[in-house]
DNA sequence: GTCCAGGTCGCGC
DNA sequence: GCGCGACATGGA
C-alpha cells in the first residue's frame, strides 16, 4: 500500500434492476487492459486518465444483496477536484450502463418461452469503456485476429503509451488520442503488434484530435441508428461486424455482429452443422427486433 | 512451410 | 451490387 495516495469513496445507483458481476464479466472487454476483474474481491478495476491529465485507479464493487448501489473507490496521487470526481462518476455510469433500460428486452424474453436464453433478472448489460474512443479501438483489435491476439495487442498498446498513476507504474491507463498521434503509426506497428490496424487506430486518433470527428455526437440518443451505423462504417477498419459491435456498445442492439464466432454458434445450435447464409442468420434472430444482439449474446449453446 | 483468427479494404466486373 | 486477394501478426 502506498500511503501517499489519496482515496475517494463514492456511490452510484443504477436506475433499474442491475446485476453487477454479469455486467462486468459477460463479454470480453473485462479481459482487456486496463480492465481487471478481481474475482476474490468481486471487484472491477480500471486505471483511467481524466481530462485534467490526472491518472486515477477506479475500483468498483456492489453488495451481494443490494444491487441498488455501486461502490467506487478512487486512488489518486492528488486529491480529486469536483470536476474530476464528476468525470469519474460519469465514467462508472458509462462502463456499467447504469442508466440503460432493458425492460422491453425482459418483456420479450418472458414472451418467447421457446427460446433458451440464459438471462437472470438484472442481466443484459455488457461492459464498456469510459469513452467511445476506447471502445472503438478495442473493437478494431477484435477484427481478423483470435482473442489471445486481441488481449496481446491492447496490452502492448497500454504498456507502450498509457500514462500511469505517479509512483504506480503498473497502474497504467489506456492511451489518449494525443499520445497515439504523437507516437505515430510506425511506432504502433513496431511496438504494439497492431499490424495493419495501426493505420486505422492512428487515423481514428487523428480525426478525434483534429476535431474532424465528434464521437460525443454518436452517444446522443436521438441519433437514428441507421445514420449512426452509416457514419460508423465511414471509419477506416469498421465494417459490418465492427459497426454492429460498436452499436451494441452504444446501447443499440438491433444489428447482429456476424463473425466467425457467431457463425460457429448458430451452425451448431440451429443449422445441424450446415453453414447458414447471412440472410438465414438474420432471419433467425429477427423476431428479437431491437434486441437481436443481446438475444444472440445470451443464447445458450447447443448441448 | 501452410492455414487461420470474434474482418475489412480496394479493386475489377 | 458481388467476388476476390491482400493485409500484419502469432499460434496451431
Amino acid at each position: 500500500m502506498n500511503s501517499s495516495l489519496h482515496t475517494t469513496h463514492l456511490t452510484e445507483s443504477p436506475t433499474a434492476l442491475f446485476d453487477f458481476e454479469t455486467t462486468a464479466t459477460a463479454h470480453g472487454w473485462v479481459a482487456l487492459r486496463p480492465f481487471e476483474w478481481d474475482a476474490t474481491a468481486q471487484a472491477l478495476r480500471r486505471t483511467q486518465q481524466l481530462s485534467s491529465g490526472q491518472v486515477v485507479r477506479l475500483t468498483m464493487t456492489a453488495d451481494d444483496s443490494s444491487e441498488a448501489e455501486v461502490h467506487i473507490t478512487i486512488d489518486s496521487a492528488a486529491p480529486l477536484s469536483a470536476t474530476e470526481e464528476d468525470e469519474a462518476r460519469r465514467a462508472v455510469r458509462r462502463m456499467l450502463r447504469l442508466e440503460e433500460d432493458f425492460s422491453d428486452f425482459y418483456r420479450l424474453y418472458q414472451q418467447y418461452s421457446d427460446w433458451s436464453l440464459q438471462l437472470k433478472p438484472g442481466e443484459g448489460r455488457l461492459l464498456r469503456c469510459p469513452t467511445l474512443f476506447e471502445d472503438i479501438i478495442y473493437t478494431l483489435c477484435t477484427t481478423n485476429i483470435n482473442w489471445r491476439g486481441t488481449i496481446r495487442m491492447v496490452d502492448r498498446l497500454v504498456a507502450a503509451l498509457g500514462e500511469s498513476v505517479p509512483g504506480q507504474a503498473e497502474w497504467r491507463a489506456f492511451p489518449t488520442a494525443e499520445a497515439i498521434i504523437e507516437a505515430g503509426a510506425d511506432f504502433l506497428k513496431r511496438e504494439t503488434g497492431l499490424g495493419y490496424r495501426s493505420g486505422y487506430v492512428w487515423e481514428l486518433a487523428a480525426a478525434v484530435t483534429e476535431g474532424r470527428l465528434d464521437l460525443g455526437a454518436f452517444e446522443r440518443p436521438d441519433y437514428p441508428t441507421a445514420t449512426l451505423r452509416r457514419d460508423l462504417r465511414q471509419l477506416k477498419g469498421v465494417g459490418d461486424y465492427a459497426a454492429a459491435t460498436i452499436l451494441m456498445l452504444l446501447g443499440r442492439y438491433e444489428h447482429l455482429a456476424i463473425d466467425s464466432e457467431l457463425r460457429l454458434f448458430v451452425t451448431k445450435k440451429y443449422f445441424e452443422g450446415e453453414t447458414p447464409t447471412e440472410a438465414q442468420i438474420r432471419e433467425l434472430y429477427a423476431p428479437w427486433g431491437q434486441w437481436q444482439y443481446l438475444a444472440y449474446w445470451f443464447d445458450t449453446p447447443a448441448p
